[in-house]
RNA sequence: GGACUUGUAGUGUAGCUUGGAUAGCACAGAAGCCUCCGGAGCUUCAGACCCGAGUUCGAAUCUCGGCAGGUCCGCCA
């Protein structure tokens, strides 16, 4: 697998500056970095480090480096050139766009990995419908799935369903105890809406009433030993609810390959023989009443020190089947592959116990990306508060308003379902958009505007971008227009290709840092990037055929990066909107 | 109280991992661009690194201390 241009020109100029370092004799050189304005350069070598050594100033370094790069093995750099205390190496450019020209879909692939990476994200317990504090956890994993599979890996998207603990014991006894027509009506006919009822009814009950604590107690015992006959009688409770959360997540484009059940790592004896690893551990002790815990006061600094990983009656608690879980699935992924994990900030303690435990069992820990939450201004989501916007809802304005944007602009020329199609397309697409470009560290406080919103760097503007190269392609293949017997690029296709450029590299820089918020910069830029050419060259009315085909082949292959882009974001790329 | 995390124009954000050349983008504001391949677009103007020390030739970026917001500190999940 040949790198992509990109990489190709970074290996070269790496290459030139260590042979030009070793000519002056220079032991370390500073680290490439990237110019503010293209019309600089590619990439950037800062002489300051060198001043001290060299006993010059660093624009006479500069000048000296510039002057000691060999001549020879340039194949991408087309110049290098000493300003001021830089030496600058330009890309050559229109090879890039040729490239473009020639292939559009050889300069967006990514070298293959030949890793694989399993990726869990969401795994919401089964007890009622997501809302926008947990949506963010759909969004930032389904997104990194996307850029991972762009950047290369083979990736499994994981949902880990937690169907023993409280929740879901809570869930069944409600559902198997309780009268509908004592509840308060559902929020909408949905079937997590209806069932979150007898969630909260039960939970509200055990509170108040300790016959009912004791049940839903016993219950919860009976789920943890995974007892067979009791499983099989609450799976179609929770499984019922957890089938209205997943209509939920497919219409907002998020996709599992696989689902696993906890109940699956207790049935299968891994539980009871992580208990039996953990015990064995140096760091490993025993209260009086005979809970086990790992001492953790050396690994961890200032937090809790004693990490329980079982009960007093010996039973496990959700911590432990976690570490057996991890420890299945790092066993999935041995010696071709990793584990990465989106979780919630509020998860960090636990994912920092599973995963000192792991390391004391020497299996391979998950990295873990975790996301801040998603608040309203008057504070946390909170059901039970009535302080909460479900997924549902939003989706359904979200889609809405999109609806009265579509109808505003194409209402006398689109059929209505076309235009509810596209409404439905754009709206989902901007409230994820609007979430997905946002670093997930950062906290989110929900405002329906902000969420909404179809201007500037949004969905939308991506989606128009796409529609309107499409669109032009549309026309110009209707007027028989192809890329044949092309002109040579001149700038304006060089600016474009050197953004198209950019998709591979960007998925990897993406993937590597568990950063799927630079695919949505980058998406911006490339719909920049596209917004200009298309408004400084014009297609079908231009005169010159050699011109006109460059151009022709230009749009094509932008439309086509374009479309791969808005896919790692799981925008729909229509055509027409 | 402790640990972790965030603080960038009026507002929302990128850049921080790997310190460097005019801190990028958008909304709102001001002024413009369709005899148009779809104006959900484009051009111009104005506007920001929480505070204070330190390291460095150089700090939005690294370190320390404040201040403010978020999260966590169950033999729950």
């Amino acid at each position: 697998m040949t790198d992509s241009p990109g990489a190709a020109f970074r290996a070269e100029v790496a290459a030139l500056v260590a042979a030009a370092g070793a000519k002056l004799g220079l032991a370390s050189l500073p680290a490439l970095e990237v110019p503010p304005d293209p019309a600089m350069g590619d990439l950037g070598l800062p002489c300051f480090g060198l001043a001290k050594a060299l006993r010059k100033a660093p624009p006479a370094i500069a000048a000296e480096v510039a002057a000691a790069v060999p001549a020879t093995g340039r194949s991408w750099v087309s110049a290098v050139s000493a300003a001021g205390p830089y030496v600058n190496f330009t890309m050559d450019r229109a090879r890039l766009a040729a490239a473009v020209l020639a292939d559009v879909e050889a300069v967006l692939r990514a070298p293959t990995k030949g890793q694989k990476v399993l990726l869990e994200h969401t795994s919401a317990n089964p007890n009622g419908p997501l809302h926008v504090g947990r949506a963010r956890n759909p969004i930032v994993g389904d997104t990194l799935a996307r850029v991972y599979r762009a950047a290369g890996y083979e990736v499994e998207a994981q949902y880990y369903m937690d169907n023993l603990g409280r929740q879901v014991a809570t869930l069944a006894w409600g559902k198997w105890n309780l009268d509908p027509a004592s509840l308060p009506p559902a929020a909408r006919d949905k079937v997590d809406h209806d069932l979150v009822r007898y969630y909260q009814a039960a939970h509200d009950l055990a509170k108040k009433d300790p016959a009912v604590a004791e049940k839903i107690k016993h219950l919860v015992e009976q789920l943890e030993s995974a007892d067979p006959a009791i499983l099989e009688k609450v799976r179609p409770v929770y499984g019922s609810c957890f089938s209205g959360m997943q209509e939920t997540l497919t219409r907002f484009g998020a996709r599992y390959d696989s689902i696993k059940d906890e109940s699956d790592v207790v049935l299968d004896g891994s539980v009871a023989k992580t208990i039996g690893a953990l015990k064995r551990l140096p760091i490993a002790g025993v209260e009086p009443d005979g809970a086990n815990f790992l001492d953790l006061a050396s690994l961890l600094k200032g937090q809790k020190d004693k990490f329980f990983f079982t009960r007093k009656d010996g039973t496990s608690v959700y911590a432990t089947r976690d570490i057996a879980y991890h420890a299945w699935k790092a066993e999935q992924v041995k010696g071709k592959g990793r584990l990465v994990n989106v979780l919630g900030e509020d998860h960090k303690l636990q994912a920092l116990q599973v995963g000192t435990a792991l390391d004391a069992l020497h299996v391979e820990r998950p990295t873990v990306l975790f996301y801040s939450f998603v608040s309203l201004p008057e504070g946390k989501m909170s059901t039970r508060a009535n302080r909460v916007v479900f997924l549902d809802d939003l989706m359904d304005e979200a889609a809405e308003r999109a609806y009265a944007e579509v109808k505003a602009r194409r209402g006398d020329e689109l059929p209505e379902a076309q235009m509810r199609a596209i409404a439905e397309a754009v709206g989902i697409a901007a409230v994820r958009f609007n979430i997905a470009r946002i670093q997930p560290e950062k906290p989110i406080e929900f405002r329906w505007e902000e969420a909404l919103s179809f201007d500037g760097d949004a969905a939308p503007y991506l989606m128009y971008a796409h529609a309107r190269a499409a669109n032009l392609l549309k026309k110009a293949k209707e007027a028989g227009l192809t890329s044949r017997g092309a002109a040579t690029p001149a700038a304006g296709e060089q600016a474009l290709a050197h953004a198209i450029g950019r998709f591979a590299p960007t998925a990897e820089e993406a993937a590597a840092q568990n950063a799927p918020h630079r695919m949505a910069a980058y998406a911006l830029q490339l719909a920049a990037a596209f917004n200009d050419y298309y408004r400084d060259h014009r297609v079908l009315e231009c005169e010159d055929p050699a011109q006109r085909a460059l151009r022709f082949g230009m749009v094509a292959a932008a439309q086509k990066a374009l479309a791969r882009t808005l896919g790692t974001l799981a925008i729909p790329a229509l055509d027409t909107m």
